[in-house]
DNA sequence: ACGCATTTTCGGAATGATTCCTAATTAGAT
DNA sequence: ATCTAATTAGGAATCATTCCGAAAATGCGT
């Protein structure tokens, strides 16, 4: 394991990046950078906004927007759009992968080996990848015990 | 290899599904199964209208996405949201990788074997998976070669 | 501690893809 | 040829996201 990736750490961790070039370490983005810090569930927009609100109360969404731009922008965090209507925004940058619940819409991460090297799909395609994103669309362990439906 | 899938092929195998569920052969529906068979540019909504407008000229933008939804509702197209605006639609329905290019837009299919089994992630997490979405993002050949902005 | 330049915030308006609505049309069955 | 349910067209509504401009706040230098 590279990193270890305690809420305190990857908070602590954001922060300084930003300090280091010059952002401004605002009440909101504090908030922001906090819950998002601590949470594995991939929140959406609104999500982060009613979250954030409750240390934050009078933060508006043009700000939680803009700074989920920023981080995004920095490669602090990832955006990813799915098939209902909001992006998720999720604090694990590595390579790895999704397993998005078709019932209750939960996202897990599934940390295993990415088994399929950018090299070999360029050998083989002459495509080059930079980035990535594989899912799997099924059902949790405990949506899969209570019927899919 | 499992399907040739030829245009021919797939058209008519679109056409003889619908008709076997009952639904209607329009001339509207006709142009759209007729483009999208023969098109493995993972085209969006309003490209399907641009194109379905040269076989019927007055056909509608509610049209093409009532028909697209009865496609993907019948599991014969696939709908991939991206990145950019647009939602994109595949009629290769079989598990493969997309490989999107950041500079050009393309999305090529890589059929190479999918590297991860569904039971071998069931036995890791107990999380059921259906189905799946694997991409990569990076540059094609062509871009790659000609230098990436 | 104070002032300043710049960034950030806020609220609302604009955008744009998609969905919804309703009346008119049409495919396909009888 | 008639009938009925499905489909179409066009426009309105929706909703997440982006954009805008004025006000506020940060963190720098002094």
């Amino acid at each position: 394991m590279r990193h270890s990736t305690g809420q305190k750490d990857r908070e602590s961790r954001l922060l300084r990046q930003l300090r280091e070039k010059g952002y401004k370490l605002t009440s909101q983005r504090l908030a922001i950078i906090h819950l998002l810090a601590g949470d594995t569930s991939h929140p959406s927009a609104s999500d982060v906004l009613k979250r954030a609100r409750k240390r934050v109360p009078k933060i508006s969404m043009s700000t939680v927007y803009y700074a989920l731009d920023m981080l995004k922008r920095e490669g602090l965090i990832r955006e990813l759009e799915f098939y209902e209507k909001e992006n998720r925004y999720d604090i694990n940058i590595s390579d790895h992968i999704n397993l998005v619940c078709r019932k209750c819409g939960k996202i897990e991460d599934f940390m295993g080996e990415v088994p399929l090297s950018p090299t070999e799909v360029e050998g083989k395609t002459g495509f080059r990848p930079e980035g990535m994103r594989f899912e799997f669309y099924g059902y949790c362990r405990a949506c899969k015990n209570r019927g899919k439906r």
